[in-house]
DNA sequence: CTGGGGAAGGGGCCC
DNA sequence: GGGGCCCCTTCCCCA
């Protein structure tokens, strides 16, 4: 039976790598273009942390994105008129730029954190104790000239007498030429260029399907190598035993089990595995139960 | 429980 | 911007 036709079933643990790397990037970097109004701030550990018992929150690092409650304006989804492809894209962000690919849902917005801090451009150019090096923007606020009042956009330049004004500004105005975010209208995954946002969407249309047995890819080279699972082609030959695979990964992997080194390694019982889903699975198999 | 193969998903990069 | 390809990863199954 086709791999297909079985229900996918995801562990909650279970975080596909390059997500978990989103996560993590998205934590560090947050959002790139509000980064000028996200100041990184060195907290003390007993405040940071959450109380002995609790599990580990997102803020429990030395080093964490200081969030503020203000009323300032939210980083807000705004449904909009018609995108690029109204038939495409059901909504735009209007706050973020990320790096394609990285799907909102896995970023900071779903700890549900307070609101960030806007800053005016007066903000004190040094941050943090021990003379850590302020954050970049930071500088750039330092580096802009200053409006009448103190308070200036960072994205336009416009200056402001009060903070409620640069905040109504950047709710009203200015974010609107900020770099936009593509939503998926299957799945709200979110991002930054429209052709990764079409790109994924074949993910939902499959519009390659396979003329043999029906079954529809997203892509068409994945369906090409779907095709060699009716044909048998194996044009990926071992150079070690001339084992012969479809696909150029599954060689890959197959070329591990004739390595001597093996590179993933069970942190508690050193064994060794050739393919990280080995690890994992011998983790999870109750190998080295926690404390 | 472990090792390995087969099939497939999906993002990134390059042209 | 789109297509092809690469790479990594996951999931399932079987020995």
């Amino acid at each position: 039976m086709p791999r297909s036709f079985l229900v996918k079933t995801h562990s909650s643990h279970k975080v596909p790598k390059h997500r978990r790397l989103e996560t993590q990037r998205d934590i560090d970097g947050a959002c790139s273009a509000c980064r000028g109004l996200v100041v990184p701030l060195l907290l003390p550990e007993k405040v940071a942390s959450s109380t002995p018992g609790d599990p580990p929150q997102p803020w429990d690092r030395t080093s964490v994105i200081a969030r503020i409650s203000l009323p300032l304006p939210r980083h807000e989804e705004a449904r909009e008129a018609p995108g690029p492809d109204p038939l495409e894209v059901s909504r735009v962000h209007v706050c973020a730029s990320r790096a394609p690919s990285a799907p909102l849902k896995d970023s900071l917005n779903h700890l549900n954190l307070p609101p960030l801090l806007v800053l005016p451009a007066r903000w004190p150019p040094t941050l943090g104790p021990a003379g850590d090096p302020a954050p970049d923007r930071v500088r750039g606020a330092e580096r802009a000239p200053r409006g009448p009042g103190g308070f200036q956009c960072l994205h336009c330049r416009k200056p402001y007498h009060t903070l409620a004004g640069l905040a109504r500004h950047r709710e009203l105005q200015c974010h609107l030429r900020a770099p936009r975010c593509f939503t998926c209208k299957y799945c709200d995954k979110e991002y930054s260029s429209l052709g990764a946002l079409k790109m994924h969407i074949r993910t939902h249309t499959l519009p390659c399907p396979c003329a043999i047995c029906g079954k529809a890819f997203s892509r068409p080279w994945l369906l090409q190598g779907h095709i060699r699972t009716h044909t048998g082609e194996k044009p990926y030959t071992c150079s070690h035993c001339s084992r012969a695979f479809a696909d150029r990964s599954n060689l890959r992997a197959h070329l591990q089990t004739h390595s001597d080194t093996r590179k993933y390694q069970c942190k508690r019982c050193a064994k060794t595995f050739s393919r990280m889903s080995l690890l994992v699975r011998h983790q999870e198999s109750g190998c080295c139960p926690g404390p």
